[in-house]
DNA sequence: ACAAAAGTGTTGGGAGTACACCCATGT
DNA sequence: ACATGGGTGTACTCCCAACACTTTTGT
């Protein structure tokens, strides 16, 4: 079995008492060996762990995320985020960086570790932990959920098999339809998933706000109005675009020119940037209310 | 954020593929029984999954976390935050708030279900998970941290035993002197506790900021220079008391007028005020820079 | 010439800061 | 009378929303 026991603990290990922190033991029997390994599979509720990923990424304008087909039951035949089990000698963190890297072949910017090249690669960060005790059918399986932010790639490429992935506008897959409210996605996601997608949706909608992070949709260089329309395809509004350039531009590390100029989106030239170092904005950029 | 909705999963089980998304099994052997239940705890590295909290208040002008004392190795006699193991059959929510009131008496406002009675009770929320897999010595656990914001309470009951648990300044706990850049502080908390009291600091001191949480650390009704004591000591600043009061009695649904006065901070009767309805508050408190 | 997108200037209002000043109590 | 904290008024500044206007390309 690939698990090994790991986990060699330093020393004594003569208490084999479960719970750290108060001495609590959850199995209520006190009969088990005191010379055994340093976990007792049969002392506590044995759980399974997994990172899901939100990935993002903004394409032709909209919002999109990457799901997954499923292949087994339950829910098979759904699409899901992707995601898989963390490892026995793995960070969580770690999973999800290898679970990215499987899935989409980006490279990662971790949060806590800056890459030396802004503005390229993917953001990664942990959303939040889900545990239900049914939201797997199966077993208990708690999901460490990830976000992360990408810029718009080729083509979702989930083991070589083109049509188990892609990206879809998160609009269809939460079903808010903004206009007329409709009740249901046309096939909502497997699990729980519906739910981390809509939290992974609101969190990056809010920390674009007070952060530079919406050039993590962006290639490596691009205009004010590239990102302008990011803003605009994450939060789902127009905004004005000289305010828009004013405001981005003279926020100071927030982008710094890369030298050229391009006429990609038509029209004059505009100016090529990178993400600049800062990481928070301030003063944020303001959603607009209504 | 993490709301505990619980999604319906159809119970088919004919498969016993542990990895939900991709059908990947973690197991390389191929060899496993189909007839088995629904987990096989074999298949899957097997993680301990626990909740711990960071419990804030203010007490005497300063912000204070609630620490256990150790009675087990590893760390044995140093302080920790409470906390304890997630039951088989509960969320991950439930078991913070299980562990809260073993701990505390408090009674809990969900972030997620507002209580009928606004401004008692304890706020709590998910913060983060830690996971890394030499965090505790003795075994792979993976910590579902939790934060809770509570009111001046009068003694901290810990199993009954009275000094084996204490508020005390988290200042001196992670040794933020402010001032002089001490070291470390003189007795470093257990595991990554440290850690993860400090993300728990930040998250509260930033959320006060845009939101109307600080009341969770008053007592039901309170006066506005109350409040604003809260925010110094949050925050560690001290805030113009002029426009302090005019800024949280100007911002509709945030403070409720309850209709006495008092005088227990002497000087002039002040108005007692309970929480509002709002939860989000815009424009937000802003943190003074310096 | 015209459309399209990039940029700049200007203006009015809303919200923050700093601080002078008044109010109501306890001692 | 005076100290203490509660509460109001006011002037100044900064930032943002709105929008008129100019610049530079492609067709």
């Amino acid at each position: 079995m690939p698990l090994d026991t790991a986990r060699e603990a330093p020393g004594e290990r003569e208490e084999v008492v479960v719970d750290a922190r108060e001495g609590r033991v959850y199995r209520q029997e006190d009969d088990y060996d005191h010379g055994m390994p340093p976990y007792d599979p049969s002392a506590f509720p044995p759980f399974a762990v997994t990172v899901d990923l939100v990935v993002l990424t903004v394409r032709r304008h909209a919002l999109c995320a990457l799901v997954v087909r499923r292949g087994e039951s339950p829910f098979k035949g759904r699409w899901a985020l992707p995601g898989g089990f963390v490892r026995d000698d793995e960070d969580l963190g770690a999973a999800a960086r290898r679970e990215l890297v499987e899935e989409t072949g980006l490279c990662v910017h971790d949060q806590d570790a800056p890459a030396p090249m802004p503005g390229n690669g993917a953001h990664l960060e942990q959303l939040a932990t889900y545990g239900d005790p049914k939201r797997d059918p199966r077993m208990r399986v708690v999901s460490v959920a990830h976000l992360a932010l990408a810029p718009d790639l080729p083509a979702p490429r989930a083991g070589g098999d083109a049509n188990s992935a892609r990206w879809a506008p998160v609009e269809e897959l939460l079903g808010e339809d903004g206009s007329v409210e409709r009740e249901e996605p046309a096939e909502p996601l497997a699990f729980d998933h519906a739910r981390i997608l809509a939290d992974g949706v609101e969190r990056a909608r809010s920390k674009i706000e007070y952060s530079s992070l919406a050039t993590a949709f962006c290639p490596p260089e691009f205009t004010v109005g590239e990102l302008r329309r990011v803003y605009e395809a994450v939060w789902g509004v127009s905004l004005d675009p000289r305010n828009f350039h004013r405001k981005v531009t003279g926020t100071p590390g927030f982008l710094v020119p890369a030298g050229g100029t391009t006429t990609r989106q038509g029209g004059r030239p505009a100016q090529l940037f990178r993400a600049g170092g800062a990481t928070l904005l301030n003063p944020p950029m303001l959603r607009p209310e209504v």
